[in-house]
DNA sequence: GACAGTGAAATTTTT
DNA sequence: TTTCACTGTC
């Protein structure tokens, strides 16, 4: 495509954006107001028109999903594009940690922790601790390193509220390098510290990068502006987009201030804001509008609509649960016989435990869904054990990974047992004549001297392991250091000749993936020969799951690489870097899904049509905010609401069962600050959304008979018992509730004539 | 070191 | 209601 032909479907301030070159530049760009495309077409346009090389362009943004489909709109644009840096943060670190592992005194087969290994390092350095609060450290820790600070920053630990001390962060710290792997947070800050320090580094990576964007800018937290900061050298373009309502990840230690003061800090900056959206018909932006207003900390922006429509939201008040469920599933089946794709839907919630309301009953009814991001398929047991395997191959060092897999099944290696092998590792370990020095070696070391059972054991685990590494090694190439990509892009930086590149490349890696057996292999051997296979055979057996299953799942994805040390690195890295597993075969089968979703994970994504599920106080927005985190909150709800195109529906439950329990819920306070004009009710609507006037005044006042006789009050009947009004009616002459009892009884009454049977109970 | 029995906690949001 | 960590017994 020619670049007039792109640039001529951009509006003004975006086409401006585009071109844009020399200072800083920060697109402010709200919520549907085109930035992918913006930010697709510049790459583009940077390359084909400034003649920018594409290897020296990186591209970061949050999400997995994000920074493939921007890889992909921008290689449509420009195919070129394909050898540009689109990732995301993580995993840009990550490449950052692998290339520079010696000076950041890693180990180049380093995996990446998740919170789970946290916890468990921190358990083995402070047996002292229980889960609990090990779990708790391990978040500080992370929140320390999301501020990028190391142990000997404790002073500043309390500018965060960081109830941690310098031991335990320091003994933490020292486990962890031991075990040669990194977690989460290292991923940014070790980057941060080595690029600091490391002139040489510095320059090398300035030299490469000549253009730096960041996407969802809103969102980056401390250590990340940091390096952004360090990658930014005195030639190096900057561009970060972003949207200051949209910033919902403070809680993970995201700083808004990093977009508030962003000309502060790099010097010239230049902002353009993207006000048009093209995604809602009017209605919806009228409502995110009027609700996002009520925010204090912001830039300020109005979103505009470029398209037309007036079809008004609707707001329906259910009474629990089930109803909202079986509402749901009517509008979304009524719509399909009238021929909308199940697609179309969206079904968002505020905690992921919202979700299995609906699983079952889109099961039941037969409507196709697929719920979003949920984690639990790596959080699985069998999983996890067979991740902690493999990890254990890529890193013999991972002392988390092998206690988990050293006595599955079991094998006699008990936890002394264990401590032993351990002591036998660091003792030898430390002295720094060995350092290949593996757990594998020290299990050799420690082996005779247990007794016959766990003897036989211990070395049967050994031959597993040293069998799949042999199997590992023979199939490595030789110096395969680098993904071929990356040996390309290389060469391409160096000779930076012609544009028969990218069919080079193409080439080579299809010829690579012929010759190299698959990953799945190694995986598959490994279930069998590590004794998983039968272990969880027979668990499927007596508790009817589906481990083995799960399993061979694992097995397939890992097809899509190849059976080398490089070929497992780079899997385990897709895993712990993106733990959103894509259900390849079943959504071929039939793309055709209603998605469920929480509201976290919806940024960047749009539907036709949105439900908001579980609006309610305590759920949406949960319960103990203070006002800032009320505000988070808000901009969360406004995320929502501007996901949909078309059609948009809010549901809140006058019940709602938790923990096993049924409580009494009230709307959440978010759809009062809903535009009237561009909402309808639906159900039994509480007296505070009856008119503009009574939503403030009469409703809190306990001398009328609304104010009173409420709904979610607790009642007590002579007659019937405990209940709840469920509905309150005054649209007749007469004030009347509708009162749910403990018996699932219904019943009406009007409680001026009720007063010597029926009371207000007050807990 | 496996297992049953108990009691308490659990539901934020995620790279 | 469900799950998980902890305890005591074999």
């Amino acid at each position: 495509m020619d670049a007039y032909e792109y640039l001529s479907v951009l509006n003004k301030e975006q086409r401006e954006a585009v071109v844009h070159s020399g200072s800083p530049l920060l697109i402010l760009a709200g919520a549907g107001s085109g930035k992918t495309r913006v930010i697709t077409t510049k790459i583009a346009y940077m390359i084909s028109e400034l003649g920018i090389n594409p290897y020296s362009i990186l591209a970061v943004t949050f999400t997995k999903k994000a920074a493939n489909e921007m890889q992909e709109r921008a290689v449509l644009l420009e195919p070129q594009a394909v050898k540009s840096q689109i990732r995301t943060f993580h995993s840009f670190g990550s490449w950052f940690l692998r290339r520079y592992a010696e000076e950041a005194e890693i180990d180049k087969n380093f995996t990446v922790y998740d919170d789970d290994d946290m916890v468990s390092l921190l358990l083995k350095e402070f047996p002292e601790m229980n889960r609990q609060q090990a779990g708790g450290v391990a978040h500080k820790i992370s929140r320390a390193k999301d501020y990028c600070l190391l142990p000997e920053d404790e002073d500043k630990f309390s500018l965060y509220n960081l109830e941690l001390t310098k031991e335990v962060y320091e003994r933490y710290q020292n486990r962890l390098r031991q075990t040669g792997n990194v977690d989460f947070g290292d991923l940014i800050m070790l980057p941060v510290l080595l690029l600091k320090q490391n002139e040489k580094i510095r320059a090398d990576i300035h030299s490469r990068f000549k253009v730096v964007m960041v996407d969802e800018y809103q969102d980056s937290n401390v250590a990340q502006f940091a390096l952004l900061e360090q990658l930014a050298g005195p030639e190096t373009y900057i561009c970060v987009v972003g949207d200051d309502d949209q910033s919902i990840y403070k809680f993970r230690g995201a700083e808004v201030e990093n977009i508030l003061t962003f000309q502060d800090h790099f010097a010239g900056t230049q902002i353009i804001k993207l006000e048009t959206n093209y995604r809602s018909v009017p209605p919806v932006l009228a409502l995110a509008n009027s609700v996002i207003k009520n925010n204090k900390n912001r830039l300020g922006k109005n979103l505009v609509p470029f398209r037309i429509g007036e079809k008004k939201a609707v707001l329906s008040f259910l009474s629990n649960q089930d109803d909202e469920v079986e509402y749901v599933c009517n509008l979304i089946q009524k719509s399909h016989r009238e021929g909308v794709p199940y697609a179309d839907w969206a079904v968002l919630y505020r905690t992921n435990a919202q979700s299995l309301g609906f699983e079952t009953e889109f099961l039941h009814k037969k409507i196709p869904y697929s719920v979003v991001g949920t984690l639990k398929f790596y959080q699985r047991e069998e999983i996890k054990d067979a991740l902690s395997f493999l990890s254990f191959l890529a890193n013999p060092k991972d002392e988390v990974a092998f206690s988990r897999i050293v006595n599955k099944p079991s094998r006699g290696i008990g936890e002394v047992r264990q401590e032993k092998i351990l002591e036998t590792y660091k003792n030898n370990a430390n002295s720094t004549l060995l350092e290949k020095y593996s757990l594998i070696d020290a299990c050799l070391d420690t082996v005779s001297s247990f007794p016959a059972k766990a003897k036989t054991g211990l070395n049967s685990f050994i031959q597993v392991v040293q069998n799949l590494q042999t199997m590992l090694q023979e199939n490595s190439a030789n110096g395969e250091d680098k993904s071929l990509v990356e040996q390309l892009a290389e060469v391409s930086l160096k000779s930076d000749s012609s544009s028969l590149q990218g069919d080079l490349e193409t080439q080579v890696v299809s010829d690579s993936f012929k010759s190299t057996k698959r990953l799945s292999e190694l995986v598959e051997k490994m279930i069998k020969d590590s004794g998983f296979q039968e272990y969880y055979e027979n668990q499927d057996e007596i508790s009817h799951t589906q481990k083995v299953n799960n399993l061979q799942e694992l097995i397939n994805s890992a097809s899509l690489y190849s059976l080398s040390f490089q070929g497992l690195s780079d899997f385990l890295d897709h895993i712990e870097l993106d733990r959103t597993l894509e259900l390849a075969d079943e959504e071929e089968e039939n793309p055709d899904r209603v998605t469920l979703i929480t509201v976290h994970n919806t940024k960047g994504l749009e539907f036709p049509r949105v439900v908001l599920t579980g609006m309610e106080n305590g759920l949406f927005p949960r319960g103990d905010k203070d006002e800032d985190e009320i505000e988070e909150e808000r901009r969360l709800f406004y995320v929502g609401i501007t996901r949909a195109k078309d059609e948009l529906y809010f549901t809140s439950c006058g019940f709602r069962r938790m923990y096993g329990h049924t409580e009494v819920s009230q709307p959440s306070s978010f759809l009062l600050e809903l535009d009237r004009k561009n909402v309808v009710f639906n159900g039994n609507v509480p007296i505070a959304f009856r008119s503009e006037k009574s939503s403030v005044g009469k409703s809190f006042n306990q001398s009328t008979m609304e104010g009173r006789w409420k709904r979610g009050v607790k009642i007590y009947h002579d007659d019937y018992g405990y209940g709840y009004i469920m509905a309150t009616d005054d649209s007749g002459d007469e004030y009347l509730i509708s009162v749910q009892f403990e018996s699932g009884m219904v019943k009406r009454f009007m409680p001026r004539y009720q007063s010597n049977r029926l009371t207000i109970i007050n807990d």
